[in-house]
Formats: C-alpha cells, sequence, structure tokens
DNA sequence: CGCAAAACCGCACTCGTGGTACAGTACCGC
DNA sequence: GCGGTACTGTACCACGAGTGCGGTTTTGCG
C-alpha cells in the first residue's frame, strides 16, 4: 500500500513543479509519467483524467498553504498578546518567508485555476472557492479579533480586507513573474502590512 | 487594404473574447476562425502562429487599458487641483468602472501570460513587462506628486507603492473570479484607495 | 483596362497530446 | 497460494496546432 501512496504523491510533487512553471496546459501528462518514472497507464490508474489530477493538486496545495499560514500566526501568537501586534508580526514573518522562498513565491495553483476556467469542470471551481473562502475565514477572524480593541479610523469591510491579504499575494505573485522580480511579492505583502497599522493603530481602544 | 485590417481586428476581438473566457490554451485556432467567419489558411496569413497572436493581443490590450487610465485621471485631474485629491478620485472612478462593467473585470492578459509562461516565447514575456513597468512609471509619477505635498506617515518605496495599484487590480479579478463575485475586485481597488488616503493624508505639507 | 501584389480559400497531411481499452504481471497481505 | 492492489505494455482513436501549396478574389496603381 505504501507503493501506492508514494506514487501518487511522486505525480502530484512532479505535476505541481511543472503547471507552477508553466501553467496546466502546458504540462503534458507524458512529461509527468517521464519525471514520474511510471507509464501513462499507471497515471490513469491514479487519475481518472487531467481534471482529477487538477484536483488533487489544489487540494493538496491548500492543505499545505493553509498549515503554512498556521505555523506562521501560531508564531505570532506567541511572540505578542495583542491582537494588532500578532497580525502585523504575521505579515512579517509571511513577507519574510515568501522572500527566502528561492525564486519567489512559486505562484499559486488558485490563480492558475482562475485564469484557464473551463479547462477545468465546476468540481475543480468549486475545490478553487472553497479555498479562497477558507482565507477569507482565517483572516477575517483575525481582523475581527483586532477590532475587538482598535477601531479601524476608516470604514471598511472586514470581509473584503480579509480577501484582501489574499488578492496582495496572488497579485504579488503575477507582478513577481511578470517582472522577473521575486522580491515583487514580499514588497506587496509588507505595503499591506503597513495598510493594516494604519488603519488599526490610529484609533486605539 | 481595409480588408485586411478589418479581418485582423476582427481576429483579435474574437481570440481576446475566447482567451479571457478560458485562457489561451484552451482557445482553438478553428474556433477563432469560426468565429470571425475566415479559413486557417486566413489565419495563419496574419498570424506567423500562436505566439504570434499572444503578442498582438497583449499590444493591443495594453493601448486599450492605458488609454482607459489616461481618461480615468484626466477626468481626475479636471475635478481637483489637489494630487492627493486627484489619486483618490481616480482609483473611485476606477472602481465604478470595474463596477459597471457587466460580469466584473474581464480580467487581465497580463497575468494569463505570467501564469502559462512556458507557452510564450520571450518577445511575448518581453512585451508583458514592458505593459506592468508601464504601469509603474505611471502611478509612480502620480505619487510623486502626491509626496511633493504630503509626507507619507509610513517609510514606502513608491515604485513600490506604485506596482501595487496592478497588484491589487490582477489580485482583485483573481479573486472575482474564484468567488464568481464580480464586484470583488472593484471592493479591492476601493481598499486601495483607502490605504493610499491614510497614508497621505495625515503628514499634511 | 490590365496587371501585380495582397488577402484570402481549400485541402491534404504530419505530429503531439489527451484519453481509452484491455491483457498481462509483479508484489503483498492473509 | 489466492486474490486484490498496483501497476506495465501495447495498440488505438480524436482533436487541435501547424505546414505546404495551389487556386481564387480583391485592391491599388499605372
Amino acid at each position: 500500500m505504501a507503493r501506492a501512496v508514494d506514487t501518487r504523491q511522486r505525480i502530484l510533487d512532479v505535476a505541481q513543479d511543472s503547471v507552477l512553471a508553466k501553467g496546466f496546459d502546458a504540462t503534458s501528462i507524458e512529461e509527468i509519467v517521464a519525471g514520474a518514472e511510471i507509464t501513462k497507464s499507471g497515471f490513469f490508474y491514479h487519475f481518472r483524467d487531467k481534471n482529477a489530477l487538477a484536483h488533487a493538486l489544489i487540494e493538496r496545495h491548500i492543505e499545505v498553504e493553509d498549515a503554512l499560514f498556521d505555523g506562521l500566526f501560531e508564531r505570532a501568537a506567541e511572540l505578542s498578546d495583542d491582537p494588532l501586534q500578532r497580525a502585523l508580526i504575521g505579515l512579517k514573518l509571511l513577507a519574510e518567508l515568501i522572500e527566502d522562498m528561492p525564486g519567489g513565491h512559486p505562484g499559486c495553483l488558485v490563480a492558475t485555476a482562475a485564469y484557464q476556467d473551463r479547462l477545468f469542470d465546476a468540481q475543480v471551481r468549486q475545490a478553487n472557492r472553497k479555498a479562497v473562502l477558507g482565507w477569507r475565514r482565517r483572516f477575517r477572524a483575525m481582523f475581527d479579533d483586532i477590532a475587538q480593541s482598535y477601531a479601524p479610523c476608516e470604514p471598511v469591510e472586514l470581509d473584503a480586507l480579509a480577501d484582501m491579504v489574499s488578492a496582495v499575494i496572488e497579485g504579488g505573485i503575477v507582478m513577481a513573474r511578470a517582472l522577473e522580480e521575486p522580491s515583487a511579492t514580499s514588497q506587496q505583502v509588507m505595503l499591506l502590512r503597513s495598510y493594516v497599522k494604519l488603519l488599526f493603530s490610529q484609533g486605539a481602544q
């Protein structure tokens, strides 16, 4: 049984690298097969079609990303009791983490799916939506915490603000890729941090 | 000669709709050919290959987008003499314009290209880079104007801030597509506006 | 009008890729 | 040693990109 799980993981690893590097459609199954050292039949044994691969890729990606966020903000929670400070520390840690990634953040599968919409079926799009809503919940909770102690000095919808975290990361990745400046993403995160700081730190208590 | 230009435009129109709706790779040439009411031979008469199409698409897209930005910020300049107010008005107008687009902003070809990197050759990537740098120049000039009258109350690199405009729009489009909430993009632009306001309006003169 | 070039049409073909079908085989736990 | 799991191997179809090339229409120009 260990063999099967290994192979599946290997397929996903190879596929993920390739998809992030050149897009989903440009990634051929035969290329994945070669990279994972299996045969085409082996691939289709694990995944019904390319859509199933996309689905698995996104679900796994979300888990990893979630675990990563968990780690960051848990660490931030250890470093401060204040909800605003926690958020600011978390965002800083996030920026540093992105900065330290060799070649910048590899890019986001969610965006890949968003920009190649009709390539995927409803199930994949649903998984994608779920992922983004999950991030909204996470950051919404963070901002709710802050809002209990600090009043925002501008009227903002907290859901939209929560989405802004995702949006700035996604947008930052697009910038980094288009400009071929890997540090662009972390810069954008730091600007978002600056916004959060300004928005809440004026109207204390 | 008029016939040739017409046909070329028609091809680009059909192709653009399709690319924005389902991604570049998912758009087949035969489908473009059918939509533009020509033959495959006719298509390859105008474009050497699909890459040449992508290149033309991006260049045209940039022109249109630039003209759009020009219009917005010229209008904003008419409405106020103050550089900060101009920027805030411009961003508001931008948000409204995006909001009024049926089905939300159609998406950005630059991001499409960024996420399907190896599908395109160096020339296309270069055109893409040029586009983003053009936006940086534009918004950098805007923030330079503001910074002459208002000191930012947080230390920020103005180039990065200029990039943030593009990043938030791109990220906002990804959000809108992923969530299937067309208004997400304009919401993000309004949050950016709020940031610009906070950043400069405190430290007047 | 006539003519050459530009702007196409028609069709046949290659090649790569997704996907199917199915028979055979190696391994692993019971 | 039996049955299921995890594959391999081979052969095949459909479809879209891209090529090649000969033929046809349209257009500007002398």
